[in-house]
DNA sequence: AAGACTTTCAACCGCTGCTAG
DNA sequence: GCTAGCAGCGGTTGAAAGTCT
């Protein structure tokens, strides 16, 4: 509580969201430097960050490659299929979808697949009341066969198993605009542009 | 109209693995 | 072989936006 920083540098360190101006900052030294050592690029580019936050920000945002927006129902189906296959490996799934990042995909997956995956649970488990005997031998197949129960998640969220047979119908409120709440990347780059030398 | 509740996502934290000295 | 510094990863948090009552 009354713990006094160590030293003036560490007193220094801003955390919290990026401004516009500490955005310009980072593109502008990236366009003319290339990426770096992280601690030291924040330290040469005057960005009072760690060079970890640093790199957080231009991998997941501020990156020209970088795709924002929403989710295609083929990307969807693409996560799905690697996240069965690798598990939790959010980079290594996020190497397979271009222009998307590990941090956005990990987001994708908790805030909309694990949500529908608790409703589907319930929904089963509705199920399973009323036709006990089926289902408990298709579950337990799904289970115990070869592909385990990462196997059951897919065979749960493969469009066949939606109503329409569409991934287009997958439920929830999948996004179809970009976010507005943040300055718009191209002005950033075309600032950077005009900045730069 | 406004307060409560829910959802989304940017950013932080702590840990692990790698590598140079 | 040991150690320190760094990058990268996955989990978690909290603020803002959106929706509901």
């Amino acid at each position: 509580m009354d713990k006094k920083p160590c030293n003036s540098q560490e007193a220094e360190v801003r955390k919290g969201p990026w401004t516009m101006e500490e955005d310009l900052i980072l593109i502008n030294y990236i366009a003319n430097h290339g990426e770096g050592v992280w601690n030291t690029l924040a330290r040469s580019a005057g960005l009072k960050r760690t060079g970890k936050s640093c790199r957080l920000r231009w991998l997941n945002y501020l990156r020209p490659d970088v795709r924002r927006g929403n989710i295609t129902p083929e990307e969807q189906l693409l996560i799905m299929e690697l996240h069965a296959k690798w598990g939790n490996r959010w980079s290594k799934i996020a190497k397979h979808l271009p222009g998307r990042t590990d941090n956005e995909i990990k987001n994708f997956w908790r805030t909309r697949i694990q949500k529908h995956m608790k409703q589907a649970e319930t929904f089963t488990g509705q199920i399973s009341e009323q036709n006990d005997d089926h289902h408990h031998q298709a579950s337990t197949s799904q289970l115990c066969g070869g592909g385990g129960v990462v196997d059951a998640v897919v065979e749960t969220y493969s469009p066949s198993s939606y109503p329409g047979n569409d991934l287009e119908t997958f439920p929830g409120p999948f996004p179809t605009e970009s976010n507005d709440n943040i300055w718009c990347m191209e002005d950033l780059w075309s600032m950077q542009l005009l900045n730069g030398d």
